[in-house]
DNA sequence: ATGTCC
């Protein structure tokens, strides 16, 4: 079904053939690992109405509606299963100039862990603990997180380096029409529903903290790629060889969920109101062609949930920085980077503006690309920040033109091998632990969650060979994993 | 992913 192109570069036909056929990046042994709800998934995503082009990654996998793993781009329609019911779910690498032996440690490790928590928390449903030290969070705050994002004002109420805006993709989200006002009156329409209003204290609470799942802290050792473009690229990025940075995992927590819900339910509403066909037939592809009001809600509410997860991260890495100064004082550190992997974006494909779906997808603009030129990273492309596992580690990469074949994307990291429930069925706790002990690798909880194994993902370093072999991206810094932060709440099941 | 079903 997978016609190879390259190694590592293959295509699989369109069931109408009239449309261009989904563009799949893999080396053999990823191809022939996806699952067939996976390729089903594709397949439907294809030929929903507007879509001008898919790109399957080598971490993909079974999703909502579309895999996890898959850009979908389109110059007429917006998808809000394709973005996802995590908005903007994100990785951030926070470079400190801690060496690693000075955490070489376990005590000193376990105090950054205990110190880290207490300010960031993980679960579901958790808040900020004590408001983390001393950050109020009222609503007129909150309401100008999910206006303005990571703004001047924003960052500096939160105690956020407002400098560090620098170092996102994109710092703040507007509306629909491009405007800041169009996110404010949203917001009015929102407020409007008791639910909302009732809960949007609590969610603001959840500003600075992990959730749970696949969300996750994580210290890491520098080791930067000894090549010329790799150590120029380490530079521009900042980052320190054999020194500690801490890599975070997360998204719009229950804002973004409890927004995504509620359009998929008013799409579908209006879908079965109108007797509008179902892409493929599955409710989770439900759309709205752009210029329709329901299209600007949709914008609007993922500018909203995009912005809380902005400084949601932000936050995050201000109060891991915090914990590392009271355990190590006089420590510094920057963010090296934040990227979103759940997120729509207007970005120029073939030549024209279109909405690029990244679904568990990681931006990779290159060198040299018009859209990094007011940022730091216009000579070398922007860090591209790739999670595999805290056993095999993970990787800081950097685009190549290349990338233009996958719609300047590459995957988001590896990609689960097995569900939850399977990782709970096949693997055992034991030899599960065994591995953090063996690479005396710490983490927060009693044991590790089986569903969030190693072994639970797919090999990291075949789906990065595939990045590579494919021409998508190359290697700038490897990231060796010494604790994780991560909700353990799920370990003993 | 998610006050894991309003």
């Amino acid at each position: 079904m997978i016609h190879v192109i390259e190694e590592a570069v293959g295509f699989i036909p369109a069931r109408n053939t009239s449309l261009t056929p989904i563009t799949v990046i893999g080396t053999e042994a990823i191809r022939d690992g996806f699952d067939g709800t996976c390729i089903a998934q594709a397949l439907n995503s294809r030929e929903a109405p507007g879509v001008s082009e898919l790109v399957l990654n080598p971490d993909a996998h079974a999703g909502y509606g579309a895999p996890v793993g898959c850009v979908m781009v389109s110059p007429t329609h917006i998808y809000p299963g394709p973005v996802g019911v995590d908005i903007k779910c994100s990785m951030s690498l926070l470079q400190t100039d801690v060496h690693e032996d000075d955490i070489r440690d376990k005590t000193v490790r376990r105090a950054l862990i205990e110190a880290i928590c207490e300010r960031t928390p993980t679960g579901a449903g958790k808040s900020q603990r004590s408001v983390a030290k001393g950050r109020v969070i009222t609503e007129e705050l909150g309401r100008k997180v999910c206006i303005e994002g990571a703004s001047v004002e924003v960052c500096e109420a939160l105690g956020i380096p407002p400098e560090w805006a620098e170092r996102c993709e994109d710092s703040s989200h507007r509306g629909h029409d491009r405007t800041t006002e169009a996110l404010a009156n949203r917001l009015e329409v929102l407020f409007e529903n008791n639910k909302f209003k009732e809960r949007f204290p609590g969610k603001m609470r959840q500003l600075g903290t992990y959730g749970g799942g696949n969300h996750f802290g994580e210290a890491e050792i520098v080791d930067i790629v000894n090549t010329p473009e790799a150590k120029r690229a380490a530079e521009v990025f900042g980052l320190k060889q054999d020194h500690v940075a801490f890599l975070s995992h997360c998204g719009s927590r229950g804002l973004g969920h409890d927004l995504a819900s509620n359009q998929f339910k008013v799409l579908e509403k209006m879908f079965d109101t109108w007797g509008t066909p179902y892409p493929a037939d599955d409710k989770k592809l439900v759309y709205a062609p752009l210029g329709t009001q329901e299209a600007n809600d949709y914008l609007d509410d993922m500018a909203i949930a995009a912005n809380f997860a902005t400084v949601n991260h932000m936050l995050i890495n201000a109060l891991v920085l915090e914990a590392f100064q009271e355990v190590l004082p006089g420590t510094e550190g920057h963010l090296v980077y934040f990227i979103s992997h759940n997120i729509a974006r207007h970005e120029k494909v073939r030549d024209k503006f279109q909405w690029v779906h990244r679904k568990g997808a990681t931006r990779a603009f290159p060198a040299g690309h018009f859209a990094l030129k007011e940022t730091p990273f216009y000579e070398t492309g922007h860090p591209i920040l790739l999670p595999g596992n805290p056993r095999d580690g993970s990787m800081v990469m950097a685009a190549l033109p290349g990338a233009e074949k996958s719609c300047y994307s590459v995957n988001h990291g590896a990609g689960r091998s097995m569900g939850r429930r399977a990782a709970f069925r096949n693997l055992d706790q034991k030899t599960v632990d065994a591995d953090f002990e063996d690479y005396d690798i710490l983490h927060n909880g009693r044991a590790y969650p089986r569903d969030e194994a190693p072994d639970a993902y797919k090999d990291f370093q075949e789906v990065l060979a595939s990045v590579e072999k494919a021409g998508l991206a190359h290697g700038v810094a490897r990231l060796k994993a010494r604790f994780v932060i991560k909700d353990a709440s799920k370990a003993d099941d």
